[in-house]
DNA sequence: GCAAAAGTGTTGTGTATACACCCATGG
DNA sequence: CCATGGGTGTATACACAACACTTTTGC
């Protein structure tokens, strides 16, 4: 067999425009929040376009900076899909992100935050990357410690409860969700406690992983700019 | 705060080529298979470039329909990175992609197959996006029924262990392995059975999620075009 | 002393693993 | 009758869900 092979060097024809699309998402006050921007009446997720010599994971974490004002944050790829903006042909790569909000309440940003249980209406591939989001979200709470970028430093075993039971949407049991943590072998006791109300004060905890880059399916080359050829 | 709001309409400036590129595995006779073109003196991945009004799935499906004679495939998103490539800023979005393999041997392609215990030299974004692929697919044959797509539509239950032991290159447990399966339900016996050697016959299955696409985490409107709103 | 959150164990149930033998057929 | 791959069951370890009370503090 030899169809016509490889597309290389024709004529490139029409080129897509390029966009990265960000679900930013915060916890706060017990309660998930999605940040979006309006735009034409609309909301839209926030997003932006790459450059040159810049990877993907590098524009998304611009277009945040961009966005908050303090910049504690987590990105992670969604995915890619096709289709028309603004009556042009896009190529948008989305992704996934966390921002870190204060105990005085949500982060400042461009735009505004929604309770992601009730979100305005968006276009129909911002609604669908959202939902998407989500989804990963929920389920990456199973297997990683994507929960530790929606917190600071230093917190309690029932704030990061907390934090699970805001992005889950259910209820969780105290002694199971302690041994589970614990059992993973992912905190740190800081030695401190936290004193804050008529009740026993909490042991405080930080990550022992070190807020890395979480990464289970998500490649660890991501970060990195593609260039000439490897070893192998 | 309200910096630099969402670049939308300032002068695009310079667009990235976008390009969809191609991990394609096939199993044949107990062992793992990547296909690999040849480009100026070096190996890639099979690779094209999207149209206007075609989602990146349809692209990936097209390049893969030109890649091989029959088109018994899968397809399922893998990640997106922008880099050089022949000296132009692209952004490549890749697939991982499934090939049957007949009794005959291994399927025609432009390109070649290369045994994937021992892949040749690619460039380094190649090789990284071949890893994934690789650990992907190695995954998800825990908790989807991706491995079908490797077989014909009626296959015995060596057969696919056969296939599982191959992409995860490393034995099984029979007994394990068939009440696996069989608790899964995924599989319909088609009261047919297979002679072909001096011992007793294997009952045939088919599988019963009649070859859907398979979605755990990868979402399910990954083929349809965007457009205009959605209501909520 | 009381309200309010922190902290702590046990039991049952289901799920994954390790492991060895008989069955049906062709030659 | 024998060689070849097809097919089956059990015992054990581990992971997960359900469930209630004691501790420490501030007022």
């Amino acid at each position: 067999v030899k169809p016509n092979d490889i597309d290389e060097s024709p004529p490139p024809g029409p080129v897509p425009n390029v966009d990265v699309r960000i679900v930013l998402f915060t916890v706060c006050q017990g309660k998930l929040w999605i940040a979006l921007n309006e735009r034409s009446h609309c909301y839209c997720l926030p997003h932006g376009r790459p450059q040159p010599d810049e990877s993907l994971d590098a524009t998304a974490a611009r277009i945040l900076a961009n966005q908050l004002r303090i910049q504690e944050q987590y990105i992670e790829q969604l995915y890619s899909l096709s289709g028309t903006d603004d009556g042009e042909w896009t190529v948008s790569v989305t992704y996934l992100g966390l921002a870190l909000s204060g105990p005085a309440g949500l982060p400042e940003i461009a735009g505004r935050w929604f309770d992601a249980g009730a979100i305005p209406q968006t276009n129909a591939a911002d609604s669908n990357i959202t939902d998407y989001g989500l989804l990963r979200l929920r389920a990456k709470l199973g297997y990683t410690t994507v929960a530790f970028h929606l917190l600071p430093p230093s917190f309690t075993l029932s704030e990061l409860q907390q934090v699970y039971e805001s992005v889950l949407d259910r209820q969780l049991d105290k002694r199971n969700f302690r041994r589970r943590i614990h059992a993973a072998g992912i905190l740190e006791p800081t030695g401190v406690s936290r004193r804050e109300g008529s009740h026993r004060p909490a042991h405080l905890y930080r990550s022992r992983a070190a807020h890395d880059t979480e990464t289970f399916l998500t490649p660890g080359w991501s970060s990195s700019t593609e260039s000439e050829t490897t070893d192998t």
